[in-house]
DNA sequence: GGGCGACAAGTGTATATGCACATATTTGAT
DNA sequence: ATCAAATATGTGCATATACACTTGTCGCCC
């Protein structure tokens, strides 16, 4: 599956995990590295390594808060219209396999997986 | 998912893949590497990469082939034991999982993954 | 039987991931 | 005012993954 949509995603230069993280970012109102893991259900560690390539292609800046050990991070211009792009494309690539599934079952395995990840995560 | 099935998985000294691999290499009688790959979805290279660890330890066995470019892997009496013991492990969390999602949403989310891999794959 | 293309597998390199540890800053208790 | 604990983040190491390239072997065609 992250293979199948990376493909899709290829012309915008970007992979999957580099959308959720744009998107998550633009999403949040300038986080900082904690929350933004969170978001991401990712570990912190590995969203810092994730963030330097955005970072050197510009698609997303950092700054420091108040609290001078925070980073936060925001998207620039360019990458807000990379972002759109990606989107686009990546409903492109959902709207395919949704429609050979079935949206019915589509919306199903989503919920299923929610569930299930909730549940593994808990136990 | 995968670091609830490791955490489960810990006290046999395995890994979710590692589990998957021992076990597709129980069921393929001697298989060589690209057939072993190809059961397992799992990239060539990584596979010849994620068998060194085994053999070290003595759970799997490699031979060479009458064709001698092939080298045919098979279970150790170790492997075999350290196999039997992870299965046990694997199924309790799954029981876990089952019981709690309930066993016709579980048997349904399989299916539907199932069908998902191939659609993604084809696409 | 010689050589060339096909084929099986391994290695080099790059990215993603996460734990343990290191560093820098803030906060609070005395 | 000072210092120790808490907090936010980055780095070192180890593993997993996969693409591109290399190496060794086979088979066939002449």
């Amino acid at each position: 599956m992250a293979q199948y949509y990376d493909a899709a995603l290829a012309p915008a230069g970007l992979k999957g995990t580099q959308v959720a993280l744009l998107n998550a970012v633009s999403l949040l109102d300038r986080p900082g590295m904690q929350r933004l893991a969170a978001a991401l259900g990712m570990d912190r560690t590995t969203l810092t390594r994730n963030l330097r390539p955005l970072e050197v292609r510009a698609l997303v800046a950092l700054w420091p808060g108040e609290d001078q050990r925070e980073r936060h991070v925001s998207l620039t211009g360019a990458g807000r219209a990379t972002l759109a792009e990606a989107l686009r494309l990546w409903e492109a690539a959902q709207e395919q396999l949704v429609s050979r599934l079935g949206a019915d079952r589509a919306r199903r395995v989503l919920d299923d997986l929610e569930d299930l990840s909730a549940l593994a995560r808990d136990a």
